[in-house]
DNA sequence: ACAAAAGTGTTCCTCATACACCCATGT
DNA sequence: ACATGGGTGTATGAGGAACACTTTTGT
């Protein structure tokens, strides 16, 4: 039993997953997703996050949710393998260190990754659905930002992540609107030109009501 | 690596859970949800879709999704297990046959699901929670339903499930216009007293837009 | 006739959408 | 002055909540 980890952020305005370069067969040479053994003594999600931690560095601000698991007999050519996989979401994280059978870590921009090893195509693919519709009620978007945020840094998750653009006057609206949401810090940020933006952090509340609305658009990916 | 399963459906109106008694230890005596082991050349699915004819005799037309998968260390207390969860759905099921390490089965409501065997009232809760869900955006409030079936009916699904009550003329309103979600066969049913109710079958549209409301509910007084 | 269940019409209100408009700052 | 991004006001329409009302059956 392994675990796998989908680990997205926004990188330069780009929502980006983490991936490592496979150096041994299988798939030698391709890209994958970030994982590795369940020890004996572990929880499910204390490797996830003990994964986490060796790739990236980091686990305490980071959102981690268990995803699925994958076990078809030959998802792997050399064992029987059942993958649980988790999606790990943070601010823009620092750059990842290679580690275990990886030769190299990298943040590839989720519209790029393709043909990864294994099943990794489609744990990214329902890794990166999970995400998408958690955006629409939860506070999860929060999670992709360094705290304190502008509302135009958390507007900016959604468009990235669902590949839209939303109205910066409804938006605003809505989301200083829901109760629970936001918390003002009352502190401003100038961003270059333009009228300084209020900041604020994630409220206690976890569900966006009424939720944010996708639209029909499109999903690039 | 086991598979496990949340077999939900109605029985009398009441909201429930196919278990199993225990009949060794350990947790002997105890109710647990039915499972068992992956075979060498099984898939995930085809695990729990096994598990589930073995225990009910039926697959056609059952709704089967994964739930999760739980792995604490010591779970089972004879040896590490990591289990696959599988939530399955389906209309008013024959009773159940006991076999495998079973001494027995039936159907518990669900309110009377207590104490179960091993994390089990953990994997029952997330089943039902899931369930709950899945009725605001799916169709899948039909599941639990045998064709054809009536608005009353599947009302009553909800109402069941979530328990709450609903008002009968809106939520009439509401499926029979959501696009895709039911399809009429023109025929009717006589149910006792009263006019009688038209007969529909699943539509095409497996999301239910807009979504049922759970929410506020009317209060009393 | 009456009760009961199915189904329709109507009113009120919340909220998504679109967009006009004002605010605060850098160049 | 003007561009740019932050933020508010307001009109319109879709749809949820509540409920009066009609339809169709059994007793």
């Amino acid at each position: 039993v392994t675990v796998d980890l989908v680990v997205l952020t926004l990188r330069d305005g780009a929502h980006s997953v983490l991936l490592v370069r496979r150096g041994e067969a299988p798939f030698r040479g391709r890209w994958a997703l970030p994982g590795g053994f369940v020890r004996p003594d572990e929880d499910l999600g204390g490797a996830a996050a003990r994964e986490l931690e060796e790739e990236t560095g980091l686990v305490e601000g980071v959102h981690l949710e268990q995803l699925g698991s994958y076990g078809a007999p030959r998802r792997d050519p050399r064992m029987r393998v059942v993958t649980v996989a988790y999606l790990a979401i943070g601010p823009s994280l620092p750059d990842p260190v290679a580690g275990g059978d990886a030769s190299h870590a990298a943040w590839v921009p989720v519209r790029e990754a393709r043909r990864l090893a294994f099943d990794h195509s489609d744990i990214l693919r329902d890794g990166v659905e999970r995400a998408r519709s958690k955006l629409e009620y939860t506070s999860l978007a929060a999670a992709f930002c360094d705290e304190p945020f502008t509302v135009s840094e958390l507007r900016e998750v959604y468009e990235a992540v669902w590949g839209v653009e939303l109205d910066p006057r409804n938006f605003h609206r809505k989301v200083t609107g829901a109760v629970g949401f936001l918390q003002p810090t009352g502190e401003q940020r100038q961003e270059g030109r333009g009228r300084p933006a209020q900041l604020f952090r994630r409220g206690p509340a976890d569900l966006l009501l009424p939720p944010m609305m996708r639209g029909n658009q499109p999903q690039p990916g």
